[in-house]
DNA sequence: TTGTGACGCTCAAACGATTGATCTCCGGAA
DNA sequence: TTCCGGAGATCAATCGTTTGAGCGTCACAA
């Protein structure tokens, strides 16, 4: 059972040829000169033995690891689960491979600690806070890395989505359908993406010829979405349709419109950022704003292959934003 | 910004000490002879050159990798991120870093040559399938590896969660609510958490003394959940209350219960396999059984460390299993 | 006959850390 | 004076691959 392992060198006389060849043969090295027969050799010896080469001497030698470090806040959010997958299925498509870590299992400094030195080629930081001390620290570690879905503090590489337009399209829904008093339930206000998200609400509603409604902040929660929602609700004259800046907020501001004894959409229409496959099952369905997340992680990936050591990304992501509507909204009823 | 790298005889010059005495200060050697003064020189030539040791180097000669992989089958599926978290946490207490992949990017095999040889230095696998030929290569690679919540085909080194308990607790709550006619909307046949599972559920309709009802195969998804609901409420005699094998099936078996134009929990109960944070936010909140699956990926972690090659484990995880109950279950109305 | 070049390999020096073995002092004991 | 032992290092082989340089043979042209 326990295998012993193999090396270049036992396929090498099996083969009876030099390592060099052995080698070149599994890279295909296309400077390489060698016989048909003697590359049938090499291949038949490396499937008899069942030949993996050395990822630690391949990235010793190389100083390729070909890895990609990707840290996230949460893996329990389905946002990043998005986003994750993305990254994923382009590191396999580059031959690379994902090591994940999250802020729930221990910060990102102890994570860079873990990962030392030469085991990343790259790093993705999804929403990963702002902590301008690991900024620094990562930028002396000679690692490429990148910023997603956030820009926070003066970092100067990052990928981003188009939440502005995200949140527009939301609110022209509302609007659409004849709402004139839209609040909006925003996210906390240090979050990147929550100031881009208000800032299309804002835009939108100015564009509409509308009051900016009231505005409360609440955390990427569902226990912040429905304490927010209940405050909104408390207005003696409460806003007909609600633009929530994340769905897991507005998972929380479902419950709190029916804990106040409204109903969805009658009372109250709710449309949220970001879908994901439950928002079809709640109930009311939700409607959401699909949000290319997946090409985000993508995206991320493909940068930090080609990325040089003192380039300049800015990127906001082009990709479909689309409202996908569901039971959550309609008309207002009065 | 583009730094170079630190090596230990960067580090070893700079102390004016030979590079063994670095390595052995960098991994507290407890057979080493030092003067204090030499190590503080050691120490501080580290802090000053900001020296990381180069993991590919080091893997190389212990032929330790530090790392350890685990593959799930999506990581958009709330009760893998359960597993994930607790196997990062302990991962993260031994020093060890997780290298994940998903069988959404890729397969088992295409991660696996990913991985290539020495990469890691043990594998988790959370419910990846059965494909015994896999296993087989798997087995072949010398890599320890473990199935986590998953028995398939002839594997002799798992980990499980007590899935028969947790069915057996889910149907006493109906039983004990007064319910008579309890169906059970089981898992895919193919599954092995589905069979203890749907075990679990019989033992405990017999030891009720009740007939068992209904039961019909669902894959673990909403969609899979809703079209066996309806067919279970097509009976002419419906059953008063379900037991879902798992909580993704049980959202579309909400929608179906809707959508016949019933009502939860008036009708029909309603309680599933594992908890999740959005259980308690849908409408109704839905009862649900948790089980301790941090503490699944935690303690995988933990036997892959200290595992020898030819180990045999099968493990059920002891553990909290409790019933969250929420407002999916009440006594049956007729 | 000598030179040239291509073909098909082989040589050997890295990459950076670890670790068992060895070496040099120096003080104290015999 | 010689020997011993221990403190405090140093030496050097090794892990498995990669890769630029080199080497022998043969065909062919001059």
């Amino acid at each position: 059972m326990m295998r012993t392992r193999v090396t270049l060198a036992d396929v090498a006389a099996i083969a009876r040829v030099d390592r060099a060849v052995v080698s070149r043969v599994v890279n295909k090295d296309p400077t390489l000169n060698i016989r048909p027969e003697t590359r049938e050799r090499v291949l038949a010896a490396i499937e008899e033995l069942g030949y993996r080469p050395n990822v630690a001497a391949r990235s010793l030698r190389t100083s390729r690891a070909h890895m990609f470090g990707l840290f996230i806040p949460d893996f329990a959010n389905p946002v990043h689960a998005e986003i994750i997958k993305g990254a994923e299925a382009e590191a396999a498509a580059q031959g690379y491979v994902i090591v994940t870590g999250s802020a729930t299992g221990a910060g990102l400094g102890e994570y860079m600690d873990r990962i030392g030195q030469g085991r990343i080629d790259g790093l993705l930081l999804a929403g990963a806070g702002d902590d301008s001390s690991l900024i620094a620290q990562l930028d002396r570690s000679a690692i490429p890395w990148l910023m997603l879905n956030n820009r926070s503090g003066s970092v100067k590489r990052y990928v981003i989505l188009d939440d502005r337009r995200a949140a527009a399209l939301a609110v022209e829904h509302l609007v659409l359908l004849g709402h004139r008093r839209i609040a909006h339930l925003a996210g906390p206000s240090r979050s990147d993406t929550a100031a881009r998200r208000s800032a299309g609400y804002s835009a939108a509603m100015g564009d509409a010829g509308l009051p900016e409604g009231p505005i409360v902040a609440a955390d990427y929660t569902p226990a912040g979405g429905a304490a927010a929602m209940a405050r909104l609700l408390a207005d003696p004259e409460p806003p007909t349709a609600v633009f929530v800046a994340n769905v897991a907020s507005a998972i929380g501001a479902m419950q709190a419109v029916r804990t106040a004894g409204l109903e969805i959409p009658r009372d109250v229409s709710i449309v949220a950022v970001h879908d994901f496959e439950l928002a079809g099952y709640l109930h009311p369905a939700l409607t959401t704003v699909r949000m290319p997340l997946a090409e985000l992680g993508r995206r991320g990936v493909t940068l930090l292959g080609s990325m040089k050591p003192d380039d300049t990304i800015a990127e906001v992501l082009a990709g479909p934003i689309e409202l996908i509507q569901r039971g959550s909204t309609a008309p207002p009823h009065r």
